[in-house]
DNA sequence: TGCGTCAAGTTCCATGCGGAACTAGTTGCT
DNA sequence: AGCAACTAGTTCCGCATGGAACTTGACGCA
């Protein structure tokens, strides 16, 4: 019968698919979210996260044992010491109790300690320890290779612009609205 | 006390971040993942990508009770109908499991129908039902409309450009390592 | 025409996630 | 000074999630 590749390519001729896609070796429901989706940005923005994100948890994982919030922590905290769990709140992705529990884990692992603020003692200082401080000196480099890889085909001014752009769209974020509401409409 | 205003103004004045910065209100920690962060554009996608699926999810649960794997299947079936369970699998973030049970309850709710390929019976194509097409034609343009919002700081010859690099990413996607592995270092 | 391999989709099950409620600490107000 | 409102961080708990194993079907090959 028809093999998987040959079923693509039927696809995508029925459905006049861009040759660029076909020539990729693109997967057909690929290019349809690529070319036939009012959504292009978020399509976009969440592929390009999830292959970042993919490869990158699964390998931490592995070689170090780490959570994914444990690592969004350490390397949050590698980034600027000193920073509470709810500077990781406002610049990531998860919940604050995930990211309470990801701290612990990390205290528990001698990879953080924790300095209560003297002016406010609900407030707690991270601080990477120097097992810590090896983890995020050996895994960042690797994510920056990694990034670079899926930068590869932009060359240096397209990159330039790449960031320039999506930098904006990160500033104009107290513009957007934080809820989808029909009510809008009236 | 310091407020947390007080506080932040502080950090960063500290820290030298940029000016734009204050203006738009931004967490300094935010900052730092933009400015001083070596993997500047997996921060910039998980950010964008988070901040445009969160109110969406949220809405889409409490408006029509659909889970987030569940607006996936419905979304993609609505750019093409007839595509099967692996053609989301392909496309999107979810593993195969997780879509499975989304097109089950899917088909539970009758919004999609499900009829199994002449050729090759493991497959089975999908279908909107008349509902789920109402609610496919309610919720896209809430989307884009939440969408647009994102992109509104950008002109339409931004919009274009940040189109076009970003699709070049995606297209060079099989040229990157699918795996994070420091054997490679040898 | 029967066997080994692969692929689509489902089921099983442990666990880690995240919403909600809670605790402890701070601040503003009068 | 004392109370109300707010914030940082933790705990509780139900359940969706996703890894792994399984089922059913297709297909290559002798």
């Amino acid at each position: 019968m028809l093999d998987k590749l040959r079923r693509e390519r039927l696809r995508a001729q029925s459905r006049s698919v861009r040759p660029e896609a076909t020539a990729a070796g693109l997967h057909p429901m690929v290019a349809t979210k690529l070319w036939s989706n009012p959504c292009w940005l978020s399509f976009r923005a969440n592929y390009i996260a999830h292959h970042f994100n993919q490869p990158l948890y699964e390998w931490i994982a592995r070689k170090y044992k780490l959570s994914a919030p444990e690592h969004v922590v350490l390397y949050a905290v590698g980034l600027e010491e000193g920073i509470t769990a709810d500077d990781v709140v406002a610049s990531s992705a998860r919940p604050k109790n995930t990211l309470s529990r990801a701290v612990n884990a990390l205290v528990a692992k001698h990879l953080l300690t924790r300095v209560e603020d003297a002016a406010d003692r609900r407030r707690k200082h991270l601080y990477l320890t120097r097992q810590g401080r090896r983890i995020v000196a050996e895994t960042v480099p690797a994510l920056v290779e990694h990034e670079q890889a899926m930068l590869a085909s932009l060359s240096h001014y397209e990159c330039r612009t790449l960031h320039d752009l999506m930098t904006k769209i990160v500033l104009s974020q107290n513009a957007w609205p934080t809820r989808i509401d029909e009510e809008s409409k009236t």
